[in-house]
DNA sequence: TATTGTTATACTCTATAACTATA
DNA sequence: TATAGTTATAGAGTATAACAATA
């Protein structure tokens, strides 16, 4: 081990006990920012659990909720799914009969995404967990107007990087 | 169908066309983490592209670096990365001749890792890339003070939660 | 009994290519 | 020719269970 202020090597020969150096990664905003989404993600489908949603479905309910009529495709770019994976998403959520897809009349390759009646009241369940998982990190953050500052950061912190590619 | 020069709605059966309503996910510190995270992480990786590491074996280089002869379990955990999942990791940086495992004396059980003189090389080239992509988040996120709140940020919003789990 | 490394396995998320039917 | 939806597939990342060797 090596002591910086002694500039003497201890225990080298299994290297030291105790803590690990941590400090190259501790300060990395890209370590930092991995960390804090997985335990976040983790919180959040806690909280979801009742449901059986992860956070893929509960992002596609809300955007339906509210572009109801609306394709595939474009529920699908804005959660930034490719369309190809949007699918599987889209069918279970058929399957429980909590959307639907209907023709479109004005051009019939495409379909339009709108929630059952089931749909909607399930919908309504979730936001109110949702609004206390949000409102919990508002506070944790310092209040609105900080998690706000806070949503700028990330923004500048990938501006002009493209949304969707390889 | 959206016109944007007469701002009048046509085509209105199916919902209307034009930029989807995104307020419901564009505030959500969740969803923001989570797209913030994925494409920080594709811009890393990008950079890293000639060197054919991902994230996760740059951290056990960097980590192993800074701490050699530590037991395969510490630097797993440091990373938050099961020891189960950690050993194709370690294979790979193994193959490639860039650590070794050397057995432990003190605990036959256990694995010191060390890096190879190859790997200390390697290691000394990433730094520069790594180094120069964390000047860059700093930039963006207004300087060393900037990114010391940010990270602290992080950090409050999820502090308590396990790092580890189910 | 508990821990270390390992194997096997499974599930999610993501990425690409190719097909069909429309436009 | 281009686009919308779909299928198939492959690669990562992550999770659990179980085992042998060792503590």
């Amino acid at each position: 081990m090596w002591d910086a202020m002694t500039n003497i090597v201890v225990n080298e020969e299994l290297g030291e006990a105790g803590a690990l150096d941590v400090s190259s990664i501790e300060h990395s905003v890209i370590f930092q920012i991995k960390r804090t989404q997985a335990l976040l993600t983790r919180r959040f489908q806690s909280r979801f659990a009742g449901f059986d949603l992860r956070p893929g479905e509960y992002g596609i309910l809300l955007l339906i909720a509210t572009n109801p009529g609306r394709k595939q495709t474009e529920i699908a770019d804005a959660l930034g799914v490719q369309r190809a994976n949007f699918v599987p998403l889209i069918n279970a959520l058929e399957r429980r009969q909590l959307t639907e897809r209907r023709p479109s009349l004005q051009d019939r390759r495409s379909n339009a995404l709108y929630l059952t009646p089931i749909g909607e009241s399930f919908v309504q369940k979730i936001c109110q967990v949702e609004a206390a998982f949000e409102a919990e990190c508002t506070a944790r953050l310092g209040g609105v107007k900080a998690r706000e500052a806070f949503l700028a950061l990330l923004s500048r912190l990938v501006a002009g990087t493209a949304v969707t590619g390889p």
